[in-house]
DNA sequence: GACTTTAGTCACATATAGTGACTAATTCGC
DNA sequence: GCGAATTAGTCACTATATGTGACTAAAGTC
């Protein structure tokens, strides 16, 4: 992770997440030369890449392929140290799932209640990712896509609940899940051990709900 | 505007954002050298200077004020080109009352439907910003600050239709206002020419309404 | 066959939004 | 002075959305 100041003075860091056994969980590269460092992982941009192109290519090196789902979190540079010594770092947070990305040699997966200590820009990047990524969840069926073709609709509920960190109603779930036309069942069954069978389901978004909504008061801070 | 690579390759875009009389407007300056080209304000980075402060200064430079909200967008840099010949911006929206702040000389503010052309880069800031504004105008009262510290309720709607470019329904705008427990009510009226009095209210935050709402499948695209 | 476990659905209460219509207090034109 | 016009403020009804407990269904366990 040594390629000091190439060809500018930005890095750009991935926080790359995802939904482990039951856990949350970043991937961490370990830090060239310092002994039991953690750092996210990233790379100086490139002449002539766009930002966007620099961060797949950054998942690539620690994965071995392009995230799910990515989108750029911001440049933070307020002061604080960057592992590369870079001014600023461009931050992007991108989802993969589990079982398909297997992390390339000096990267392991950390669950996020449970990092190593990083460095404060870093730290940041990570909370700011999982904001952004959590605020994206009912914009965006990006968690349809941590899932195989088929599922059944507990174990799309599961997957909110770990992104989102809290449990949510099945009724509620089902029927809000139902008005945005978004699965549709399939006849297969599977039965999973214990209880009655899962109806399966696949992604297949049909037309879209109408975009209204009006102006909301539901104001953060005072 | 010409301080070429003086601490870094990166440069500081705000995108200042005003009510006028009866539409949006954003600050432009006048690009040095070339005859009739517009440039949001922007500068290079200063060492030691976090991104934030920097935005601040280059809102002061360009009308002598602070503004009353700020909000880093993020960073542009995909490959378009930028009037400062940085590899990448970062890009900063801000709100600034109209009354109070003039520009220096070189500024202009240009209603937003009816920009100069400026670089492809910095169209893509604009766009960024109005929309970051119009999605933090239900999140937090930043409204109320473009206002003076009394105002009728009328006016404060007609500032939320302004930013948010669409008609509210005065009943609905009411209701959502009390729910949100945001202004109280003075015991002066003010009579502007031709109805009745209307009411003067202050910025008055109580109490924070819950904060429950559900995940919402509300997907923007398919 | 009774008990446990997971899936799937229903029904009701409550909260939030959309909207038309009403009343109130002023100015304007005459 | 008086009615029309204008802006403020409120009400009431409808429609939709959300929170939540309880129910039925189909499998395994013992």
């Amino acid at each position: 992770m040594r390629e000091r100041s190439r060809s500018g003075s930005h890095s750009i860091d991935i926080v790359l997440i995802t939904a482990m056994a039951n856990e949350l969980a970043i991937l961490l590269a370990r830090s060239a030369g310092e002994r039991e460092r953690w750092v996210l992982p990233w790379r100086h941009a490139q002449a002539g890449e766009t930002l966007e192109a620099a961060a797949i290519r950054v998942a690539r090196e620690a994965l071995g392929e392009a995230p799910i789902w990515m989108e750029q979190i911001g440049a933070f540079g307020d002061g604080r140290r960057h592992p590369g010594d870079t001014e600023i770092s461009v931050a992007f947070v991108a989802l993969v799932p589990h079982e398909t990305a297997s992390p390339r040699s000096g990267y392991t997966w950390f669950p996020v209640k449970d990092l190593p200590p990083i460095a404060p820009r870093q730290r940041a990047m990570v909370d700011a990712a999982i904001r952004t990524m959590q605020g994206r969840l009912d914009q965006a069926p990006i968690a349809f896509r941590l899932l195989p073709p088929t599922f059944t609709l507990s174990e799309l509920q599961q997957t909110y609940e770990l992104l989102l960190g809290k449990r949510l109603h099945k009724a509620s779930f089902r029927r809000a899940l139902q008005g945005a036309w978004l699965v549709e069942p399939t006849d297969e069954w599977r039965s999973e051990g214990r209880g009655r069978p899962a109806q399966l389901f696949r992604y297949a978004p049909k037309k879209r709900r109408r975009q209204h909504r009006g102006i909301r008061f539901d104001f953060l801070y005072p």
